[in-house]
DNA sequence: CATGAATGAGCCTTCATTCAT
DNA sequence: TATGAATGAAGGCTCATTCAT
């Protein structure tokens, strides 16, 4: 988003400003078309998607979808690698935040606030590991940053670990596998209800629950 | 000319016992082929699976298994009863344990070994409820099935949060959401692992987690 | 066609008799997509000529087409294989005259009566050389067989002219490119007439200016 | 601004002189065009060439290429049309050659020598009279420069046959086919070889082909 | 019934042509 | 008038389904 205003600026303020018109035009048909796909794809699996429906999804014609993607796959692509690009500079903040319990908690907002605002598309995407479906024609790319954000979570978790936040009886990347999962839970369970109430605010019942667990405590839950 | 002569003579020798020999022909050839539906759905996506692979898998000819289904979504279909109802079976002594707490451990067990057992496919098709593939094309029964899976965690829950043995502050139904999502993210971490370890091996840690949580105990660890 | 001769009857006479029947229907339908193709890419180049209208012209759907043939190109191939297959078969019998001139004058014979048989597609597939359309997109075999054919002439007139009977004052080779492009002409003019007269018959005609040239002969006219 | 004061007033100061420059320049874009049309078309069949890429050679955009162009048949048609014309253009000295069997050779060097500069395209389409390919597509006036160039050459071989110089036994119409067809012999032995020496040497051997045949000589050879 | 070839609707992709800037 | 992106008709190919043997 930053980088993108940025761009803007930079070519409103240069002299002739012609250039800029016609390649946000560019910029726009390509974002539109991966706007439709996004819907398209969400809503088939890959080879069931129409490439008629995604260009008429965007208004344009499957020509001028051709004008801007080699073909299907790359249209599939280039929706992974924007909606990494995207999440990770959503991302971005959030891994700034110095406490790691803390840091835990930014990651998971942007996490399923992300998810939240992409939908179905990217819930299967970026979040969830589905040995099928979208994953399964995962690119190296997009099994790259599945691995970057398991490491991000890993090490948030060994941090809190070593600070004696967390248990260190399971291994860091065990926790963060539960994590992980539990997002998945609830990410799930809003699909399945109907995505009525934010996502978002599930956030502190799942660390709540990561963090204690489900049973009852005699004296104070948590701090 | 004996062989058939044998086939008729068991028919007429057994009057209401077992089933016909042809039907139990007819069953083994049902059941081949939705054997090698499932190794075919495993790798390929619905539209991606190609019938003739089905039929080559199980040996048959296309025009054989148009014989036994209507078509592709019926097999997919098929393939969907026949895993619940495997899957139901093999969950039901788990069922009849008394303590809710070592149900829950039962139905962990059972149902890490099916998706042990049914690979990949199940994997998506009964655990997780990917909003994507396989399961976007979840007619009634299965999203029944869901529900029934749902709410036999929800009861057992339940009783145990009775007991006292799990926290009341949160409700039931968010109990089984974290379970549900925490047995998921060790499935996935199991298949993106390669299938090393016993998948099962990881009910221990799950109802660890899924008890206690991720933070430091000073006293004990759990009751 | 000999050799298919004898298939057939052997076919028939084993014992079962089952096999000749599906393989030949096979084999019957092979030969009919060929024909047809034969027809089609005689009138449209092969980017202008469409699978849909060599199916039809065969009157077999397009899917059916696909069951014998892996796509265009292959079909474009195997029409030069049959081809060229047919035109040395025939041609063989020509190669055991003796008598250089003789046998010239057979190859001559065979040479313009398969192109007549064959019409325009082999017009200029075999004998031409175009270095347009069809022959373009020659592929090895092709390009071969040229070469296998020009060795033929070649051959044969170092004969002659080791007999004395052609001028040794010019390479063999030049004359095999006279003698092809005077076919050629004939051919080609043939051709423009509209194929009345049967082409074989300018064989005479043909061979007797290759030999004597078109100036006046005060005496003898040949040997 | 300047610029185009400066056009206009060239074009106000010739009267009817020169055409006017903006015709000129029309020219020079409709002949830039042709020239890459050329290119492409002696590169790619009919069908294989893209417009895209003969705006792509004449460093115009294919907006322009329709601007001088109706179409991509109307580019195929121009080319021929410029060809011909040049052609004839080219061969109207060697008309005026006295001498008929002199007149002959000196069409002979004109038309080896056009097919030399113009390559692969115009071998195949002034010369050869390829049932296939480009002149599949013959309109009205390349058939009628065809018969055009054939009564040339008979009218020429007829002049020969009066004076004596060439045998009356065939038709000089007859002697036309030979004469043409041994220049195609020879045009594709040189594109087949890769065109390394220049074909009009290959004049006299036609001629004295044409003229004495391949017979060897017991006197005189010819003249 | 088993077989496997025939069928043809449907989809991805290309490219000649148009048209707004 | 030059530009080049938008358009959409058309064609190669696939594969679920049917059906004659």
């Amino acid at each position: 988003m930053a980088v993108r205003k940025q761009r803007k600026k930079a070519k409103k303020s240069e002299k002739g400003g012609r250039p800029p018109l016609r390649d946000r035009v560019k910029d726009a048909y390509r974002e539109a078309i991966l706007d439709s796909a996004e819907v398209i794809f969400a809503r088939d699996e890959y080879q069931a998607a129409k490439i008629s429906d995604i260009a008429a999804e965007a208004g344009v014609s499957v020509g001028t979808l051709y004008n801007y993607f080699e073909g299907k796959e790359e249209i599939f692509e280039a929706l992974g690698v924007r909606g990494r690009a995207e999440f990770y500079a959503a991302l971005d903040p959030a891994l700034s935040v110095e406490a790691p319990l803390e840091r835990l908690e930014a990651i998971l907002r942007v996490t399923l606030g992300f998810l939240e605002a992409k939908g179905a598309l990217f819930a299967a995407y970026t979040a969830e590991g589905g040995s099928q479906g979208a994953i399964a024609r995962g690119d190296e790319e997009e099994i790259e940053s599945r691995e970057r954000y398991r490491r991000i979570l890993v090490g948030t978790l060994e941090e809190a670990v070593e600070l004696g936040e967390l248990r260190s009886d399971l291994p860091a990347a065990t926790l963060a596998v539960a994590l992980s999962g539990l997002m998945q839970g609830f990410v799930e369970s809003w699909l399945t209800v109907g995505r009525t109430t934010p996502l978002v605010d599930s956030t502190p019942v799942i660390l709540e629950l990561f963090q204690s667990g489900a049973t009852t405590r005699t004296s104070s839950g948590r701090t």
